[in-house]
DNA sequence: GACGCCTATATTGTCGGACAATTCGACGAT
DNA sequence: ATCGTCGAATTGTCCGACAATATAGGCGTC
């Protein structure tokens, strides 16, 4: 080779190395010790001066380290006790992360839309093989407060729990995880396109009814495929309600 | 009815109203002007003195917030500089948090699985349609990393990757974003089938094959098809492994 | 002018200490 | 046992300080 400058790695040979600040080496080890399972839900947390006299350092550091660890949902306390307390990250928590990401990462409706079309089947075919008659019920309930909805937006939220119910009856929490952000984030193109086309709320309505029947007499098959067709009759709503399928979502819904 | 004390609420009647400590009320605030789009990636933020002062209130205050916002990955540093700028969480980032939330959830294996069989499916399908032959090559050159890898950890982390690009080819930004945790984390699982079962190996090579071969002539259902028996391999080889469905994954694999 | 070197300044990370407001925990009264 | 009461513990916030270091400006060289 009489070439040796070509260069063997690709992109920038070395990362900027970053900097343990004493803060992010004390939250890195209480995380370590919660993600090794030496530390349990529920357990409390030693006091901010017991931990600032354990890692020898002022009371402040340990506060911003703690600062972190709750911003990432594994210490947190209940009520309004002054105890932190490990905890996991809420499904709510999580699902409002993501979303976040999604959002400002600008995702567009069809990545959204295909997304669902990829989910949402199989889901509502898992929620077919587990679901309880409680369940269906409480399907049933959400499909009711759709049809009697008589605003746009309570019909939005209906239809918005009708999968979040779904993807609970399934079983499933990762596909609960995978819905929840991505309902979230259709339901503001939800309400335009119920805005503007009337029949869409009854095809709605059809299909989910169609599906909860399914789940009730446990047919799998039928609740997939019923979901299918739900999922295709989204997107129809949409280009019939004139609304770009590359529409990038916005983060108007993220006022947390 | 001789039973007035029957509630009508279900659960606890008051949620505990949070109180809204200052730095959590500045974190709010700075978030809100990120989310609303007042603030774009890449923007500095003013110094901890100037927040203070802007603020009224101390630097140590400040500090919190700020310790908060770089958690949620809204704001961070480039390089190791000091300033502060305005980010978006990274994809890394999201990944690596679902990931922490499913494992200390306890997800089980089948969760896991029920989730890459509805995505995987359909994210082949997407790349086949957009992938270039740019794309094509990459992948290409992924299989033949896991053909000539020698350690199982190798294997499995080609796999890995495999399933990542193939998110990325697919050009769909919510799949990405469900797929690479579930990757992960079914990760040693899949090494262990490897270690038990020697012909996964050759099995998970010629699928992978076939599939990219769908990708490259742009053939959408094949490409989809290939997958489903790919997934469904992935279950039938734990079943040979002997790896029990509920298995719990660990978190051993976020080690940071 | 472009480039490198050097110095002054600004900024961050951490520290020490302080204090009001709350919560916690024990203790006694009903 | 349940309910108030009261002191101690704990948190949230503040003040001020200082070393380390990134940033910006200035100066000389080509």
């Amino acid at each position: 080779m009489s070439e040796p400058s070509a260069p063997a790695y690709k992109g920038p040979l070395f990362e900027p190395l970053p900097r343990q600040t004493a803060a992010h080496r004390i939250s890195s080890a209480i995380e370590q010790k919660i993600l090794r399972r030496a530390l349990h839900p529920g357990d409390p947390l030693p006091t901010e001066t017991e931990l600032a006299e354990q890692f020898a350092v002022h009371r402040s550091t340990v506060r911003e380290a703690l600062r972190r660890l709750e911003s990432a949902g594994l210490v947190g306390r209940e009520g309004n006790s002054k105890k932190l307390r490990v905890t996991r990250p809420g499904h709510a928590d999580t699902v409002s992360r993501v979303g976040r990401a999604l959002a400002l990462d600008e995702v567009t409706f069809i990545e959204l839309w295909e997304a669902m079309r990829a989910v949402a089947p199989r889901t509502a075919a898992l929620a077919a093989e587990h679901g309880t008659p409680a369940d269906v019920s409480a399907l049933e309930e959400i499909v009711a407060g759709l049809e009697s909805a008589r605003a746009a937006d309570a019909a939005v939220t209906q239809v918005v729990e009708f999968f979040g119910k779904l993807a609970e009856l399934s079983g499933n929490r990762v596909l609960m995880l995978a819905m929840q952000p991505v309902t979230r984030l259709l339901a503001p193109s939800l309400r335009r396109m119920i805005d503007r086309v009337p029949q869409g709320r009854t095809r709605i309505l059809v299909a989910q009814r169609c599906i909860v029947e399914a789940i009730r007499t446990r047919k799998p098959d039928e609740a997939e495929t019923w979901m299918s067709r739900h999922v295709q009759d989204f997107r129809r709503g949409y280009e019939l309600a004139d609304i770009a399928l590359d529409t990038r979502v916005g983060t108007a819904t993220l006022a947390d």
